[in-house]
DNA sequence: TATATACGCAACTGATTGGTTTCTCAAAAT
DNA sequence: ATTTTGAGAAACCAATCAGTTGCGTATATA
């Protein structure tokens, strides 16, 4: 069970479950209701994202909300961050480059 | 073969070419050298992120460098974003509160 | 020309995945 | 007290996946 944040978001269903429970914490019922599966596959996809920490349970009865954690979030931001930092690195060079050509024609 | 960019960066074998081709293009064996797996495993990881337009071949004689196509990279932070902004507004509020207990200190 | 190298492709294998069905348990409603 | 409802757990299945082995082809070198 090496699962890792990354395997966790692959799922197109994981992903869109993520964005649901963005705006408000909400029951494996109420999940399947948007998607067109069973509510046992959500439930499978919530142990997932409970086992990467992407989401934490709150119990109401015999109702169990799950809500985002949003911290666990970051991991995948701080990896996508090595990239960004080359694409502007690269549309910095462009603005440069950009000025030249402007200096250029002022001349 | 519906393979989109998220089930791309989701092995861990992919994430590591990724990050090795962004400082420089490599050829097949080369990023092979780099991993506890034959030519061919590496060969089949390229081929999918080539399918997702992740890295593009670039050939030269006999052999093919690899290179990143940072482009496309932008959509896992485009997606990530929208969390961003989640924590981001946390982190406001927290500093509201904050300043607010600062200025009830002073009185 | 013969040989070695770099590579992709196809076939195969064992492991994993997403999904369904069935079962059980606990809380709520009748 | 009985029935309904919300939910996790286990067993099962088809599809997919990561990796290996073997093969064919093109480029480089002897």
């Amino acid at each position: 069970m090496r699962r890792d944040i990354f395997q966790a978001i692959a799922d197109p269903t994981r992903r869109a479950i993520l964005v649901l429970i963005a705006a408000q914490a909400m029951t494996p019922n109420s999940l399947a209701e948007h998607f067109d599966t069973t509510r046992q596959a959500v439930s499978k996809h919530l142990r997932i994202l409970t086992e990467c920490e992407l989401v934490k349970q709150e119990y109401q009865g015999r109702e169990i909300y799950y809500q985002l954690e949003i911290n666990k979030m970051k991991e995948v931001d701080k990896w996508v961050e090595q990239f960004r930092k080359i694409w502007e690195d690269r549309f910095n060079q462009l603005d440069k480059v950009l000025s030249t050509i402007k200096k250029q024609k002022k001349c």
